[in-house]
DNA sequence: CTCATTCGAGAACACTGTTCGCGAACACCG
DNA sequence: CGGTGTTCGCGAACAGTGTTCTCGAATGAG
């Protein structure tokens, strides 16, 4: 029950014979992998034929496959842009939202990644860093700043995973017809009268009120 | 490019060698399954042997492993006991994140399942229903109300999966431990002084002031 | 040069989801 | 009653999967 995170476990240098690649190298091949072809295409043995070698040796790097998705999420947290604190903090908060929300259109894999295994490596550090250091003046406790932070990440993965593609809630709105035809339902029948299915109609805006709704509006 | 949801492949009756269980069995027997063993023991031939049968037998009820998930998170729902609408719309609502949570806290397997693939059924359907009618009076527009509908149950999820087992947050925190001990990060460091890491304060307290803030406090 | 130590990776194990095909079982029809 | 059309059950097989074992090869240190 170590439970050590994939990020303390460093490799000893200097003794025995060099490493060929690294761990980045692997991250990136995994990467560049999820990005053409999706997270389900990302096997041990698919990541390894990019990089040209075999299974087995990833594990030099990486203790399981679940280490290596950690490591994807991480560093696509290093693409964040992020300014010096100062200024309003729902505008500061908004930036990284939405700097989030285009690493996730640019990664779709990304969204279920940081649903159901949110990991917390370097680069997640240096980006909860800064939300505590834009939220510094709030005189929020602690306890309500990190929760501003999960559920800033998760409401921005969910939107981005709803908005990929046109399968996601299509899907459901191709039974919810049915649903409506059956005619008992009728509040859903009336939402629904108006457009098939608006579920999106401001990333910013939404996030904004969640947030103003978390920690207040000054 | 059918894309037609379980819910409406419905099998015709009375032709034929009659099935020797139903849907609804094999669903039970996955979440019975799911229940015990978490929902990675949830494979085709473990689920099959659950009813005593061969795997593929479960393809004359299930196109699909993902067609079975998708029927797992519409039968849970099945266990909301919704009260009559009316009263406050913010306390309707309420009461349906708490048997929400409750339901996730049973089947430990549900939030996964809920973040990544939404699916809405028949009781989805109820449930949606039910959500619009508790905000029937209120002056938001259809796309606001689903909008309201899916941060519920998307919140209600993830605040679910980070408090199932001390092994969510925890493994983060450790590294964070880390983190704060090279020193480059004051504000993580001040934040986690008091209490190693406290980000569960009050979950109907945290849904209410996303609510409020999503949809007004009147 | 020796040697402890590390890396690379083929082979194997225990699984996985899914499809094929065939025999068995039933409802209906003449 | 005997077809006959149709569905169901499911063993076998296929193409993968994560992971471990193992052993040879490569290296820096002494």
């Amino acid at each position: 029950m170590d439970a050590v995170p994939v990020w303390l476990r460093e490799r000893r240098t200097g003794v025995g014979r060099p490493a060929e690649r690294s761990r980045a190298e692997v991250t990136a091949a995994a990467i560049a992998l999820a990005d053409r072809e999706g997270l389900a295409a990302v096997s041990m043995r698919r990541v390894a034929a990019e990089l040209g070698t075999g299974a087995a040796s990833l594990y030099r790097y990486v203790d399981s496959r679940d280490d290596l998705l950690d490591l994807m999420t991480d560093e696509v947290a290093a693409g964040y842009r992020l300014p010096e604190p100062g200024g309003p903090w729902l505008a500061g908060l908004l930036e990284v939202c939405r700097q989030g929300r285009e690493l996730m259109r640019r990664h779709g894999w990304l969204p279920e990644l940081v649903l159901t295994r949110p990991a917390l490596g370097p680069h997640g550090a240096d980006l909860l860093e800064h939300v505590l250091a834009v939220l510094a003046g709030h005189p929020a406790g602690a306890g309500r700043k990190l929760e501003a932070f999960g559920v800033m990440t998760t409401l921005t993965a969910a939107l981005a995973l709803h908005e990929r593609g046109p399968g996601a809630g299509q899907r459901q709105g191709a039974y919810l017809g049915h649903v409506v035809a059956a005619g008992r339902h009728p509040h859903l029948t009336a939402a629904l009268a108006g457009g098939p299915l608006a579920p999106a109609p401001d990333f910013e805006d939404t996030v904004a009120r969640v947030l103003t709704g978390l920690l207040g509006s000054r």
